[in-house]
DNA sequence: TGATAAAAAAGGAGCGTTCGTTTTCTTTTG
DNA sequence: CAAAAGAAAACGAACGCTCCTTTTTTATCA
């Protein structure tokens, strides 16, 4: 009965996501081809599809990297941190430090596609859920810290910095297709009217 | 002579976009289909070509919306503040006061998916480079003023916010494949290693 | 220990599907 | 009734993924 190491998969496994990694920082998560990994993995679509179930797989735990755990730790450091300038500094390094060594921009970058990701993609939201909390609580916390102590004018809505984080919010699904006037908005508006928002309230539902 | 007035055809234009942007914020740029477009257009796709070019055409134009040009406008008027209080406030109004009514969720989200698309597709990001560059000199600068005052720890690295913006540079182009043995990199792991960063330096070149 | 059989891993062509786009044909309009 | 606009169908390409084959590794036995 032959059997390899079990430490052979799991390096496989992080040879495949490592290319992946590279490729997402470079193109984004869905115009990334499975032909585009295999080619930065030197290795073939059936290899890869033995420790992956598929794409989708391969997203989520490249993510997992991106999303490191200790992330969360810095942040919570950052804020029991009573001295507000100790805050400021905590928290600039809990979102930057990490980045700070030569694989900085893959790091930075494919953060970025996450966080795009998050906001579009449920399943992936689900999976990284508790770290957009962290986040956001920990920017309102240290925005209203530093109002108390008067190194911010306390006019400035805490809930602003906050907000940074509301695209992660679900969005309704496209309408269910009633009888629609086509040209119903296009008759509403004028020739050169100011439209500030492009997207009616209507739209949403 | 059958025309159709110019204002009706940028009202078909507007139309289309208006639907584009809806689907992209609530799939992201590729993910969504042409399809998607014109269903929430209710448009076919022969209609929706004789306005637009193709997809990216579409891309660049709802992005162009995301990215109002009152927006360099007010962080600008922030960075001429010169109580620094003020100064935080106007930046925060700059990032977010654009998002605070009932259309909110769908800039906000579009925005956030622009961002990530413009660190990957280098039309995008040529269409819409001031924008970061205006950014990232603000923040810094409101940095190393606040820094100035007092108000931040002066041992905060200033460019540390600014690197914020850092994963719009370009990734260099996967490597022109020589020699190479497969598993070099697996053999220099131990079992347990410490594996702090999943991608090598050697990776970017 | 060397030869051999079995199992796992990797290769690579190709499957069905879906995408962006084009083409053809019908409807509407000045 | 011309000419523009829109609908509908369909095209070629490219995608994720699977299947079958070949290669490599591991365990068994003389």
């Amino acid at each position: 009965m032959p059997k390899v190491s079990e430490a052979h998969v799991e390096a496989r496994k992080e040879q495949i996501v490592s290319a992946a990694f590279l490729c997402f920082a470079r193109k984004g998560f869905h115009p990334t081809t499975m032909q585009d990994i295999c080619a930065e993995a030197h290795l073939s679509p059936g290899a890869v599809y033995r420790y992956f179930a598929g794409k989708e797989d391969i997203i989520q735990s490249a993510c997992g990297e991106a999303q490191a755990a200790e992330y969360v730790g810095l942040l919570e450091e950052a804020l029991a941190e009573p001295d507000t300038s100790a805050m400021f500094s905590g928290l600039a390094a809990a979102f930057f430090s990490h980045f700070d060594d030569d694989g900085a921009d893959v790091y930075n970058r494919t953060s970025l596609q996450l966080w795009a990701e998050m906001a579009v993609n449920e399943r992936v939201r689900e999976s990284f859920s508790s770290n957009p909390a962290a986040v956001r609580a920990g920017l309102d916390a240290v925005v209203r810290e530093a109002q108390r102590r008067g190194d911010i004018d306390s006019g400035l809505e805490s809930g602003a910095v906050a907000s940074a984080i509301r695209p992660l919010r679900r969005l309704p699904a496209p309408e269910g297709d009633g009888p629609h006037d086509r040209h119903a908005g296009l008759r509403a508006r004028g020739r050169g009217a100011a439209r500030r928002h492009l997207v009616d309230r209507s739209a949403l539902a």
